[in-house]
DNA sequence: CGATGTTTTGACTCGGTTCAAATAAGGTGG
DNA sequence: CCACCTTATTTGAACCGAGTCAAAACATCG
C-alpha cells in the first residue's frame, strides 16, 4: 500500500533545502545563490549508505528524498536513530569532532549536493549572520529529533510512539512545505517504521489499523492524512518545537 | 542497599574535569591552572535541577557527584536521556544555539563551578589547541551516550539494557579514575535505573538479581564490581567509543 | 524508636512478539 | 496488456517478556 518516491527523471533544485533554511534566517538571494550554485549532484537509489564512514564523510544537503541515521547490532538487529528529510543537511558538523554518529542510509531514491563550499562559505561569515543562525537552529533540530526518539522508545507506548513520530514528521515536512492540507509524503515501509519505533512489524501493522480505525489517520498510496491533528498530539503528549524563540533568545 | 554520596564536607578540586579532559588534549599546566582557579563554586542536594531553563543555562563543570539530563511527559512519566558523571560539563555548547536540550538533575549530592571563564578563554584559542579539541572530543562523547541511550531502549531487552548501560558508566568512570579494579561508584536508585531503561522499578529489581546470580556483577554499598567484562560486553554488544581515532583523524 | 524511602518477592495481567500463512501491490519481461 | 515474481501488508493463534498491584523485608536517619 505504502508507495515509493518514483526515480527522479531530473535533477531537484534547492527549493526545499532553501525553504527549510529561510524559517530560521533572514535567508537573501545571495544565499539562495549559492546554495543554488552548489555543483557536485549525485542521485541514489534506495539502500544505499550515503554515509559509511562518519569520520571522512563531506557535508552535503539532501534536495529530495528520505533517508535514517542507522545502528546495527551484531546480530542483524537495526534501530533507525532518526529521520533525514529533504532539505536536512547530512554531516554539516560544525564541530570539527565528527559526532558519535551513524551511517546514513536512502530510504527511497535520493538526491543529494555537496555542501562543502557552503560550509566554507559560512565559517567565513560572522557569528551573527542569518544563514549561520540557520545552520545552527537545523543542526540544534537534528538534536530535538533525537531525544524526541529517547522519549518515543523510553517511555511511550506502541499507539503513543506511532503517533508521536507522525506529528514529528507532519511539522518537519510542513517546515518545507512539503504538507500540504494535513497531507504528505509518506513513503515509509512498516518495517522501517518497525525499526524506527523499536516495534515488530506485525505489530507495527496492528497499530496502523488500529489508527485508521479510530479516524485519526488515513494512509494510502505513501500519503499520510492526519485527520485529528489535536487529538494526535494530546494522546501523544507531542510538542511542537520553538525554534523562533531560540532565535529571540540569542538576539 | 545502594547508598548514596555523602554530602561533600569540603570543597572538591578540579582533578577530575582534568584527567577527563587530559585524556583527550595534552592538558598543560597553564590549561590546568586555568580549570583550578574557576571561583564560582555551588553544592546543591539531590533532586535539585541543576539547569532549568537550558536556553538561559550558563556552563557549569561538575566536579563531584552525578546528574542526570531528564524529559518528563506531562502525566508524570520521566525518562532520563543521559547521565552526567562527575568531570563532565553542563551546558557547554560551542554552538551559540542551546541544543534541544533537557533540564539537568542531581541525582546526589553534587558539586560544581562556573566554566564561563574556561569557555571564555577557549573561543579565543585556535581550533587546533589541545584544551579546544578536548572539549571538542568531550562534547562528541555527549553525543555517543544519547544514540547509545536509543539503541539501548529501541532493540535491547531488559537484561541486555542493563549490561551496556553498566559498561557505559563503568568505562565513563573509568575515564575519570573513578574506577579501581573493575570496581565503581554506583549511586542510581533502582528507580532512576528504570527511567533511564525504561523499564518498571520491579523489573529493574529483578533484572538485577538474575545478572548477580549469573555471576556478572557484584552491587553493594553504592558500588558495583563488574565480575565479567568481557562476557558483558559480548551479550550486550557494547563497542568502546574511540575518542582517539577521532584525535587522529583530525590531525 | 518510629518515619520514610528503597529493595525484594509473589501472583496476576497484558502489551507486544513470534511463527505461519494468506492476500495485495508493484515491477518486469514477454 | 497479461503472467509472473518479488516485496509489502494483513490476519490469526500461541506465547512470553515485562508491567501492575500489593505487601513484606530492609535501611537510613532524625
Amino acid at each position: 500500500m505504502t508507495a515509493r518516491y518514483r526515480a527522479p527523471s531530473r535533477r531537484a533544485g534547492p527549493q526545499l533545502a532553501v525553504a527549510r533554511l529561510r524559517r530560521y534566517g533572514a535567508i537573501g538571494a545571495a544565499e539562495e545563490a549559492l546554495i543554488g550554485s552548489l555543483e557536485d549532484w549525485r542521485p541514489d537509489p534506495p539502500g544505499v549508505e550515503l554515509i559509511r564512514d562518519v569520520r571522512s564523510a563531506t557535508p552535503r544537503l539532501l534536495l529530495s528524498g528520505w533517508a535514517a541515521k542507522v545502528r546495527w547490532l551484531s546480530d542483524g538487529r537495526r534501530q533507525i536513530v532518526s529521520f533525514v528529510l529533504p532539505g536536512d543537511g547530512l554531516a554539516l558538523h560544525q564541530r570539527p569532532h565528527p559526532l558519535g554518529l551513524c551511517p546514513v542510509m536512502a530510504l527511497t531514491p535520493v538526491q543529494t549536493v555537496d555542501a562543502a563550499p557552503l560550509i566554507r562559505a559560512v565559517t567565513q561569515l560572522p557569528q551573527t549572520a542569518p544563514l549561520r543562525q540557520a545552520l545552527d537552529v537545523a543542526a540544534s533540530l537534528e538534536e530535538v529529533w533525537v531525544l524526541d526518539q529517547v522519549i518515543r522508545l523510553g517511555r511511550l507506548a506502541a499507539y503513543e510512539r506511532m503517533a508521536h513520530l507522525i506529528m514529528e514528521l507532519r511539522w518537519r515536512l510542513t517546515a518545507v512545505e512539503l504538507g500540504v492540507g494535513d497531507q504528505f509524503p509518506f513513503p515509509l515501509t512498516q518495517e522501517t517504521l518497525a525499526d524506527a519505533l523499536g516495534l515488530s512489524i506485525v505489530h507495527v501493522n496492528r497499530t496502523l489499523q488500529q489508527m485508521r480505525r479510530e479516524k485519526l489517520i488515513e494512509l494510502q498510496n505513501g500519503r499520510l492524512r492526519v485527520l485529528d491533528p489535536v487529538a494526535m498530539a494530546q494522546l501523544c503528549d507531542f510538542r511542537e518545537p520553538q525554534p523562533q524563540t531560540w532565535l529571540e533568545a540569542a538576539a
